[in-house]
DNA sequence: CTTTGGATCGTCT
DNA sequence: GACGATCCAAAGG
């Protein structure tokens, strides 16, 4: 169950990367889970991505070889994941936004005590990460080292569980505030896990309350 | 059901 | 000093 994705893999743009890791699974130890949303974030020319004013300490993963880890912590609680993509100095990065669990559903719960339902375990890029134990030490970390104790396969459809083919969908990335146009969210259709089922670009905050004084 | 505001702190202006 | 590639609970319809 272990073909772990490989190198050439994650050598390519972002929005190619990004599509083709549905249905993949992320294992993180003993737990596993099958990515079903993700958001592509391009280089120099993508304006909502973390790498567009150059690099920096905390994007520099993004800067590195494909195939690793970047986490980037934010809102001062919580840690997104991403898998670096494109070629070495080309910062791009696929976001992993929902995650459907296989297996280890205790130690989710146990992670994630506000989450109302099994959904609400992993359906967000910072639920996910605390779901599965993902923080700051795990960024650069090379995802297709075999032995490693974080690694990404192709779907092994493992212990019985189906993987009928799903359909993917497109749509405008979630929570950022410039190039909200591009539709590089991708999803897998209908998917229970998904962060958000109904979501268009109108629907971004440009109403920033001004400053309160208090 | 939808909308709003608070939490909380590292990073960059 | 402002703002997040977010999440949650409370308030509003």
């Amino acid at each position: 169950m272990s073909n772990t994705l490989e190198r050439s893999f994650f050598a390519r743009d972002s929005d190619e990367v990004a599509p083709g890791l549905l249905g993949t699974i992320l294992n993180v130890g003993s737990l596993t889970g099958r990515i079903v949303e993700t958001e592509a974030y391009g280089g120099a020319e993508d304006s909502a991505s973390h790498a567009w004013r150059g690099e920096t300490l905390r994007n520099s993963t993004m800067f590195g070889p494909p195939g690793h880890l970047y986490v980037y912590f934010t809102y001062g609680m919580h840690f997104c994941a991403n898998v670096v993509t494109g070629s070495q100095g080309d910062p791009q990065a696929v976001l992993i936004r929902a995650i459907e669990p296989l297996n280890g559903w205790k130690v989710l719960r146990e992670r994630r005590p506000k989450a109302h339902t099994d959904f609400d375990l992993t359906n967000g890029p910072g639920k996910l990460c605390a779901a599965f134990g993902i923080n700051r030490e795990h960024n650069g970390r090379d995802l297709t080292e075999k032995q490693s104790d974080i690694t990404l396969s192709s779907d092994p459809s493992p212990s019985g569980i189906p993987s009928h083919p799903d359909s993917i969908r497109t749509g405008p990335r979630i929570g950022i505030s410039r190039a909200v146009d591009l539709p590089w969210r991708f999803w897998l259709d209908g998917n229970l896990f998904v962060s958000k089922h109904n979501y268009s670009a109108k629907q971004q905050r440009h109403d920033k309350v001004s400053p309160r004084k208090k």
